[in-house]
DNA sequence: ATTAGCACTCTCTATGTTAGAGTGCTAATT
DNA sequence: AATTAGCACTCTAACATAGAGAGTGCTAAT
């Protein structure tokens, strides 16, 4: 995407900004009442017609005013938009309230869901960080009665995870805690692929056992950990573009389409460390061409990482949802690290 | 509620589900043509003018066909509705899958909602089962790293909660296992009041620890387990009477209102066992004016107990899903019953 | 390259107009 | 006393029409 001459950026910018506010399309009169470009509004005009004719703006029909396009909104992402950075008050009151809740992931995924919808009005993702490829840190075994044993497992990464198996082969309650024992000792810090590697090697009662822990573990690390959490969708049918029937049921039809917001927030390759904003879906996502995403990653890298961020229109704040969602990740990512510290 | 003349009787079921089917007013011809009642349209209409004065009908202006009031659903609902019970079909296809996934609470709630959801092509609704007195079962400690210990505690009835806390008075690691012992002893059985109450009589490191046992057996009896799953909003909006902006508002309105269902649902007594119908508010919550909520009880009387059900709009095929979430509160009951079994 | 001026286009709102559906009433009938 | 045929009346929904206003696009002059 080359840089455009100076003042087809003004204007590009002026009709980006206000329409961002406004909601309604933006008229040359507009543009050289508010913003002193030196020219008339048929200068104004012709060059918004060549602006038109590059792909940044269209207008809904003859004499409406001008609309940004999805690659007009690129450009103001790229080169215009200057980033809001949150006030250190506004920071401090956003961290007291995770401060105030428990050390918990979860409720630390609703907080952060919570907080990024009520300040960026509209709807937010967040994540459950996964764990590509965690290492056994340690097990519990609970008799709960009849055969039923309560397995719970820690994992070096922080996450816990538990579940009700029955143990055929353990009949007497008091050989649990030297079998959790033996477990311990042996599994320790090794992945899920080296302890299905050593099973063989394991008495019958510690194999039967070693597979529900494997299984435990795979779905830590697969898909299983992906799971997402919405909030706020509410939001998105205030805005006046989506007052038409029709256009409620894009929104609709996004939410209730199982997996599909899973599988964008997947595909996307969110490489490089900062904030990634796609914008109406870019032409790989038809559906989400009235929408844009503001993502970040957050967590510790390669260890246990997730994602979040806000969707909402494609008229979107993007100078304040860009730094909100960079700081929430970035405050995500010190609390996970922080707890997960081994 | 006193029972109506036949012949009313007869007008009013008509006029109910057909407008439940149609979502339009319901004309006298169209009863007359519809229904063989051996008299003509002119008596039809006598009969539904005496409905409106009794407050079953209204119509919404002059000379539009009859629409029933909440009063009409009401006496629909008590008196003329047949339930339309599940094939014995559908239900092994619903318990089928709740054996395919693991023996899960979280997982069941969910799939509870989703199958409610998709059934009754509404909102549904699932809070997981809170106990109003649990008993202490057994607590776990594990040390993670600096000071910080994962305190895991069972409950008699069955429900496991975990916390990292901060253990200041307690520096060497090999103390964890003998403190857990100590208490487990102490506490098996009791609740969370006479715990208190006994906690005075302990040494000051097991005081530390029991207040956070408190708390957390708190959590579980309170509010905190009462927490509200909502699936398939989306199809609200798809109902034709949810078309136009306005109306659209009202669904996100009860959304947005963090806690409001919550406490519609709290409020409810949900005293006998079957299943209740609350019918556009029932003039306690008057935002759910156009709304209904058809809900039960699941889980061990007394015990663990939680509600689960549909909500959708005042126009509603009561005739299916009270057998639905009625089926569905019996299947989760037989599910938690199961498990929690001491 | 810029701009004043103006014709042209399209939306939006208000105002009628008409057809049709359905009621409510009255007077006749059973 | 209940029923009903008949008809006037009411209201909506759909469609047509007209005018105001906003805004562009083009042209010709600067």
């Amino acid at each position: 995407m080359e840089r455009l001459p100076e003042r087809q950026e003004q204007i590009l910018d002026f009709v980006v900004r206000q329409y961002i506010d406004r909601a309604t399309p933006v008229s040359s009169k507009a543009t050289v009442e508010r913003r002193d470009l030196g020219v008339s509004a048929a200068t104004i005009r012709s060059e918004m017609a060549r602006l038109e004719g590059l792909g940044y703006l269209t207008h809904p029909y003859t004499s409406a005013g001008r609309v940004p396009t999805a690659l007009g909104y690129r450009y103001f992402v790229e080169y215009l938009m200057e980033e809001m950075a949150l006030p250190v008050s506004e920071r401090r009151m956003i961290e007291h309230q995770f401060h105030q809740v428990d050390v918990d992931l979860e409720q630390w995924i609703r907080l952060a869901g919570a907080i990024l919808t009520s300040r960026a009005r509209t709807a937010s993702l967040v994540t459950s960080p996964r764990t590509r490829r965690s290492r056994f840190g340690r097990l519990e075994l609970v008799w709960i009665g009849e055969s039923s044993v309560l397995l719970s497992l820690l994992l070096q990464e922080g996450s816990a995870r538990q579940r009700i198996i029955r143990l055929e082969s353990m009949r007497v309650p008091g050989t649990l805690r030297s079998l959790a024992d033996e477990l311990n000792a042996l599994l320790l810090d090794l992945s899920s692929e080296e302890i299905r590697a050593k099973s063989s090697q394991l008495k019958p009662a510690q194999e039967e056992l070693t597979k529900q822990v494997v299984e435990l573990m795979n779905e830590v690390d697969l898909g299983h950990g992906l799971e997402l959490h919405r909030y706020g969708f509410a939001h998105i049918l205030r805005q006046p573009e989506f007052t038409e029937a029709e256009q409620v049921e894009k929104v609709v039809g996004i939410l209730e389409q199982p997996g599909h917001l899973e599988s964008i927030l997947s595909e996307i390759a969110l490489s490089h460390g900062g904030v990634q904003v796609i914008i109406g879906g870019e032409e790989r996502w038809p559906q989400m061409s009235d929408f844009s995403l503001v993502l970040a990653r957050y967590g510790a890298a390669w260890r246990t990482e997730g994602v979040l961020g806000v969707m909402g229109p494609i008229r979107m704040p993007y100078g304040r949802n860009v730094p909100m969602v960079n700081y929430m990740a970035d405050l995500m990512s010190r609390l996970v690290r922080g707890r997960f510290a081994q």
